[in-house]
DNA sequence: CAGATATACAAACGATCGGTCGTTAATGTA
DNA sequence: TACATTAACGACCGATCGTTTGTATATCTG
């Protein structure tokens, strides 16, 4: 083996100080997150950081590369799996919802956390969330782009309209389940998704009843 | 006039105080805001805060109400004009898209920030914001419901359902627009639920069609 | 083996945090 | 008029913040 000292070593640790950060800031942002706190919560030392990174900032840009990768592996992914079309779209936002509801990040998801803490404050970071969620929003609309082409939904879809409400449905379950519903808010969302796509759908019999 | 010395100073100041903090919260979340940065805003010292609040929880707990009331005054209200049914019930969303579109709040919508920085930190504001956010939820869904009594929307609707439909989609242009689309993300959640609404209203002249 | 590099630490820095204390002056109450 | 209350302040407290410095050591490179 190459190497399996210090270099693979740094490695390892800079990968869990980054799987314990993006935890902890979904939890109370990525600001929020204090270098003390996510010190202790990964049995380091605070000033052991600066070794990985210049400063805070830079472990915060890496954070949300790091929530990217995992939001890749665990939500889209798995989603791929489905054959193209309205039943891919809907696998997406059941690969979501599942995500959420097994409660994979302590806060439920860290772009919402990210996203309401850094929307009003420019910077680096901010420019960072803002692509990764533009370019979810746009894999979004270009899987409704492709429903339409194979004929799976009515042309007079607007996609990026489609894409809007679709996304729309799913954030929103972290702010309801979190702070009232619980578990009712998956069924709404699940349902409010699966009721649009199958009255878009000239054969809703791609889709589940219920 | 009964009072018009310290009492009533201290009441004006008292609300200026409130205010300030609703605003910059709405930026920066409730706890993001210190007390130094709300002294400079207002223009007054830290310690005076104290004279008026027993500790920063107090303080919270009041913007919390304040902020309410001001959805009351300038969404609620102008919304109660229109004609009960799915005409109000669309007028509560216009106002809704008005208020973030005017930009009362310098960062578009109090709840939206206070509930993404405290749905997972027991607490006393945490329940106040619940409470708040649960109100207004049942109050859309009351105006659903109402909609329906009047046979302004189909049967088949149920009520919770359609109104967590449209509060997402209401909650959502904050998030859009401030982080990509901006206006864009206005004209999105208007035709979403205006298209929702009509879909489901025996007579949908009752709308406007764009 | 020698020297550079990478990983990690403890200790301390200035700044800022929420909060306390003592004081002053204006006001309300008796 | 005498006294209690209220609004507001400056000075200061201990804690915590992000960051710097210096140091020790294990690992790569020559």
């Amino acid at each position: 083996m190459t190497q399996d000292g210090r270099r693979l070593r740094g490695l390892r640790s800079r990968e869990a100080i980054l799987e314990q950060a993006v935890g902890l800031a979904s939890v109370e942002g990525l600001d929020g997150l204090s270098l003390g706190r996510l010190a202790t919560a990964t049995g380091t030392s605070k000033s052991g950081f600066f070794a990985h990174w210049r400063d805070k900032e830079q472990l915060q840009l890496d954070a949300v590369d790091w929530a990217g990768r995992q939001w890749a592996e665990r939500v889209v992914a798995p989603a791929m799996q489905a054959p193209a079309g309205v039943r891919r779209l809907f696998a997406l936002h059941e690969a979501r919802l599942r995500f959420y509801g097994e409660g994979v990040l302590p806060g439920g998801c860290f772009f919402f956390a990210v996203q309401a803490e850094f929307d009003d404050r420019p910077g680096a970071v901010r420019d960072r969330v803002a692509r990764a969620l533009r370019e979810w929003q746009e894999f979004i609309r270009r899987q409704v782009a492709q429903a339409m082409a194979l004929g799976e939904l009515a042309e007079s879809v607007d996609a990026a309209q489609l894409a809007y409400e679709i996304d729309a449905l799913g954030e929103m379950v972290i702010i309801h389940s979190r702070l009232h519903d619980g578990p009712a808010s998956l069924v709404h969302s699940r349902r409010a998704v699966l009721q649009r796509l199958r009255t878009l759908c000239p054969d809703p019999t791609l889709l589940p009843e219920d």
